[in-house]
DNA sequence: CACTTCCCCTGCAAGC
DNA sequence: TGCTTGCAGGGGAAGT
């Protein structure tokens, strides 16, 4: 489940495979949603491009090219984007993996998930976009244009402040959990790091946004770039999809300290975690470290 | 306008 | 063993 920190991953180790290379062919499969723009369309705008830089806003990933135009990338639940010089059988799902030979497990093949495929001029390294469950999307902007989806984002939350979050949460009634989740209002946060923000900054998910204090907002603000940036360091977190570009698996669920851990002792006073449901999603707290 | 609910999609684990 | 069921959740659309 690519957040911020898992989208900036990828950004940082498919860049170094990306930039500076034309593509020779994009091969598109798939139909919308997943591509908002027509498959065939992005296909013919991809040929003969050269990515310049790559650059990310909040979850999604804008990969400049040499004509002024863009490719605009999100993850949803189960994008990968990564490089066929990865050799990583976590590529696939459990299941794809076990239906191949350990030879064919040791190198990537485009399956029926792929619905991207990249190839370059100088015959190096392809690049792939994979994503089984297709909540991801993928659109081209000509020279100056832009995007709703793009437009409505909020600040990056890797610099999130206190003052922003005192502007965002002011009068709202809505848990603090919904305006955390809220990508117009901050860019990048979902439901990991969420849970282990709010879990550092001792306030309870379902605490109304308008009841936070200056304090609270000012712990807050720094529990979320703090696992923004520590999950950045570790490389993500691979709990059921994600894999970087380079085929490794990120170490920040070794880190959480509630998500997918209700019924597991706290680690700091060694309540019971436990689980709810705000805005739709799974939520975990420590009811004793989050009184309210 | 603020906020909530529904729904898209597939893999996987648990239960019978 | 094999089926069904529920769950995972980003985020837009529709509903209250």
């Amino acid at each position: 489940m690519p957040e911020l920190p898992e989208v900036e991953v990828t950004r940082r180790r498919l860049a170094p495979v990306l930039v500076g290379r034309r593509i020779r062919r994009a091969r598109v499969s798939g139909a919308a949603p997943l591509f908002l723009t027509p498959a065939p369309l992005l296909a013919r705008r991809l040929r003969g491009r050269v990515a310049r830089a790559v650059r990310r806003h909040g979850k999604y990933l804008l990969f400049e090219l040499d004509d002024e135009s863009r490719l605009v990338i999100h993850l949803g639940m189960t994008g990968q984007l990564f490089s066929s010089a990865a050799r990583s059988p976590r590529l696939l799902s459990a299941t794809a993996r076990s239906a191949l030979s350990p030879e064919e497990q040791a190198s990537f093949r485009p399956d029926v998930h792929t619905h991207l495929r990249l190839s370059f001029e100088d015959g190096g390294p392809e690049v792939f976009l994979r994503d089984v469950r297709r909540f991801g999307r993928a659109l081209h902007l000509a020279p100056g244009e832009s995007h709703p989806r793009l437009e409505r984002l909020g600040p990056d939350a890797l610099r999130v402040t206190a003052g922003v979050l005192r502007e965002v949460t002011r009068g709202r009634r809505a848990p603090i959990k919904s305006i955390l989740l809220d990508q117009a209002r901050i860019a990048g946060v979902g439901n990991i790091y969420a849970d282990e923000a709010l879990y550092r900054a001792g306030i309870r998910p379902t605490r109304r946004a308008g009841r936070l204090s200056a304090i609270d907002c000012d712990r807050l603000a720094g529990a979320l770039r703090f696992v923004l940036r520590r999950s950045l360091e570790t490389g993500g977190s691979s709990i059921s999809d994600f894999v970087a570009p380079d085929g490794r698996d990120g170490r920040f669920q070794d880190e959480r300290r509630v998500y997918a851990r209700a019924g597991e002792p706290c680690l700091a006073c060694g309540v019971p975690i436990r689980r709810m449901v705000v805005a739709q999603r799974s939520t975990h707290y420590c009811p004793r470290c989050q009184p309210r």
